[in-house]
DNA sequence: GACCACATGTAACGAGTTACATGATTTG
DNA sequence: CAAATCATGTAACTCGTTACATGTGGTC
């Protein structure tokens, strides 16, 4: 499991709460591990339990307080550990894929369709990592440290909507399932 | 959820047992969805008592005998249906993603190490769809319906791993952690 | 006789999702 | 005063992993 590291990795970055730290993982990190506010306040109490990260209550102007976490020694140890850690080689989970596969048992129209979507999907997304990338790092060959990896990390991120595009498009072209573009006369 | 989707899919190619599953798993569906025989033989016997598939017992000669399952009318109908039901976007995870973004806060040339192994597990792994893709698909352009799915799906698993073994090696160049192969002299 | 492969399971736990609950403050 | 946003949580459930259990038959 990784929730904890993740979280670590996230506060390290910058101390939050539970909900910031939400919404950072909607944005950064979640190219690559999504998680919701249910899980993340239910780990956040298990590492405080366990003395991993430190809790500030924090008065806010106008709104309700906020809990405000960051990794202790304890906490910082123990992410340096888990980055040292090999892991074991991931395969990836893909419900698309097992219905690319059992196309030829259901509704090969119906699914194009729903193909074509999840396109659309990630096409919108690759944009919006584009466009981070533009304003959030114009000038990679300036980076170093974290803001280095936090570049690279997104680079995947475009490759792997990148990858999923390309995916689909082969294989609507090869099943000849693309809508070519009518021109309105 | 969907592994008694993948599994009615397997089991619509060809029925089979627990353990065949299993080891069918590992192969070919598995590029995308990985599953443990514990798993499998639980859902298999929901699917059972569901009705969505029938169960025969086969004797076999010097083994145990074993129990194979084909998809009943209503499990092809609950495929189908399964089949044509628009899908959310999905996300992949990963650890190793987690890792580059917090290299910064534990040792980079332990996580660099852990980097090339993957990278190396990676590459074997794309040598061998790469051997299954000629020995299995020699001729693409003359596939149709299930194998042209399950050529794509295997491409799909193609393109992932070099996805993997790119991201990885633009990190390591971008840290200047590309090691140098010496020449014996 | 010990060990391995085949074949099917059970039990316990941990991780993740979904739905719901609570209370504050600002905005319309 | 109704609705939306901020902020933190509980409860119930499903999914997935790990470890263990059981029995057959062939091989060294």
């Amino acid at each position: 499991m990784a929730l904890e590291h993740a979280l670590l990795v996230a506060l390290s970055e910058r101390p939050a709460s539970g909900l910031e730290l939400t919404r950072r993982f909607e944005k950064s990190l979640g190219f690559f591990w999504h998680a919701t506010h249910q899980q993340i306040y239910r780990v956040l109490g298990r590492m405080e339990a366990d003395g991993w990260v430190g809790v500030e209550v924090v008065e806010q102007d106008g709104r309700p307080d906020k809990r405000v976490h960051t990794p202790s020694a304890e906490g910082r140890r123990v992410l340096a550990e888990w980055l040292a850690t090999p892991m074991p080689m991931e395969t990836f989970r893909s419900e698309l894929a097992v219905k690319l596969r059992g196309a030829s048992y259901g509704d090969r129209a119906a699914l194009a369709a729903h193909l074509r979507d999840a396109r659309a999907d990630h096409a919108t997304r690759l944009a919006q990592y584009e466009q981070m990338e533009r304003e959030q790092f114009p000038e990679p060959a300036a980076l170093e440290g974290a803001a280095l990896d936090q570049w690279l990390v997104l680079r995947g991120g475009i490759g792997l909507e990148r990858f999923w595009i390309d995916w689909i498009t082969d294989y609507l072209t090869a099943h000849d399932l693309e809508v070519v573009e009518e021109r309105p006369a």
